[in-house]
DNA sequence: ATTATGACTTATT
DNA sequence: GAATAAGCCATAA
């Protein structure tokens, strides 16, 4: 199956999350190209990198989780709680309470 | 080409 | 603050 640049652009962007770090789909948006973060979520939603895309590591605007799996609520999300927490990132229950892990992109990073 | 959907965002109620 | 509506962009049918 053939990627669009756009999503290129989304999983690139998303790998070059840290660990220990998280960036929002506005975020992500505005680092490659559209200002829309719906057509973001979309790109992760496919995730043909899978678990070579941290995808994890994107959360809402809100500094909220989102979704994960496909799915907005249910046990994938729990365990998208789990990674965050091993990743060192702290939140709760499904806000998180210290915005110091955002991360921004750089420059650099958006083509 | 047009309609419908979505891991979203913002405004309004 | 929660729920609803409208808006924006990309993909699927």
């Amino acid at each position: 199956m053939e990627v669009s640049a756009f999503r290129q652009k989304v999983f690139n962007a998303t790998q070059e999350i840290p660990q220990g770090k998280v960036t929002t789909y506005k975020l992500l948006a505005a680092a490659i190209d559209c200002d829309s973060s719906q057509a973001v979520g979309q790109a992760l939603k496919h995730n043909p990198f899978a678990p070579s895309v941290p995808c994890h590591r994107v959360v809402r605007t809100d500094l909220s989780l989102g979704g994960f799996a496909g799915k907005t609520e249910g046990p994938e999300i729990k365990k998208k709680k789990n990674l965050l927490l091993k990743e060192g990132i702290r939140f709760c229950d499904n806000r998180f309470v210290d915005p110091s892990h955002l991360f921004t992109f750089d420059p650099d990073d958006a083509v």
